[in-house]
DNA sequence: GTTTGTGAAACGATTCACAGCT
DNA sequence: AGCTGTGAATCGTTTCACAAAC
């Protein structure tokens, strides 16, 4: 498959939310323009997007919704579900346990790690906190697809060599630091701090 | 101020925490192939996002640690602390309050809101919780400059045309809505199942 | 008549490459 | 000699505009 922009790929995960929600209103076919003016972008963005992976419209009328959210999901990769382990029990990490959108959208978190001993053993939303000891012993029993790093910055790239080694091919880091990871891993960092300060930026220069 | 592209900003912020730690380090100058290896750019490209600003470097030598940092802080408008309300207690609400990147980078929670009577009256690290019922007259009496809004979806428009109306200028969005706001307001959405997406798309198309 | 799918054009961001300063 | 600052070139993304399908 030819590479296609991340920017393309979060427009399609967003359409595809925009696609349940019409179909959860019963609307049967949606046009690019509907979809482009409920995602805040343009019917040309909509339909260029979509002709990366295929041409699933017909003319004169627009999209199928149950139709389109299918292919999204299958072009996604959501057409199963994906078992996750939270690497971290800390505020962010018990938050996240608990956030009802991954389950939603296929994400399963099975499993959690810390290294604090007053939190291993402890009860989380179903799950027990196991000692970071027992990385290694668990993933290899019961792996995982993924895994949410909610660690402090600096015991992040340790751990992601333990998981890399593990063959977790994906990761969701929290941690403020840059990951280095072989090829074939996939990281997304996600900075919490960063986000407000751009908007303090915004504030800043107007 | 001229356009600045959001990529541009977000990798100030990066070099900004790279020239703390180095600082910390004791490092007296760097140059912008340094903050580029650390920060996986190039250092055209560190160069290039300066240029925007001013011409911050001695040639042949690089840049001063201390004298960039303080650049980047005053661009960035972190010279200064900002003032930020919660709007709702749910998980993620709980873990922002406590997470201590925002307090580092100069943003202080300074209330929380719910609609829950179960949560309203309780402390969250120090803070009451208060009845969403107060907003208007908490936040005219001590006004902030950011919200951080973590309801529901389907209560996130609302909420926001309630902040808008109160002077509130930046919103950092947790719920997976498309907020609608006037053109001086900037509202930056943060979608934690659209990053699993992500990573779900890149482990299907290899 | 309406809306898609898509080359072509326009725009924007990144990389190159080098003159100019220290 | 080393490194910045920046115009020019390149690369990638978005928008335009229209022929083709229904």
């Amino acid at each position: 498959m030819r590479k296609v922009a991340d920017s393309t790929v979060r427009r399609l995960s967003l359409y595809l939310r925009f696609l349940d929600e019409f179909e959860g209103q019963g609307v049967e076919t949606v046009s690019s323009a509907a979809l482009a003016q409920r995602g805040g972008t343009t019917s040309a963005q909509v339909r260029k997007d979509l002709s990366f992976f295929g041409s699933f419209g017909k003319r004169g009328l627009g999209y199928f919704v149950p139709e389109l959210a299918q292919r999204l999901r299958q072009i996604l990769g959501l057409g199963r579900r994906y078992r996750v382990a939270m690497i971290g029990a800390g505020k962010i990490g018990s938050a996240l346990v608990q956030y009802r959108g991954f389950q939603q959208s296929g994400f399963d978190i099975v499993s959690i790690f810390d290294v604090d001993p007053a939190k291993i053993g402890t009860q989380w939303n179903g799950l027990t906190v196991r000692s970071i000891d027992e990385l290694d012993r668990d993933l290899r029993a019961q792996p995982v697809d993924m895994a949410v790093l909610v660690t402090p910055a600096d015991a992040a790239q340790a751990v992601t060599e333990r998981l890399v080694a593990l063959g977790v091919k994906a990761i969701l880091n929290f941690a403020p630091a840059q990951l280095n990871v072989p090829d074939e891993v996939v990281v997304k960092t996600v900075n919490l701090a960063l986000e407000l300060e751009t908007l303090s930026y915004a504030l800043t220069n107007r």
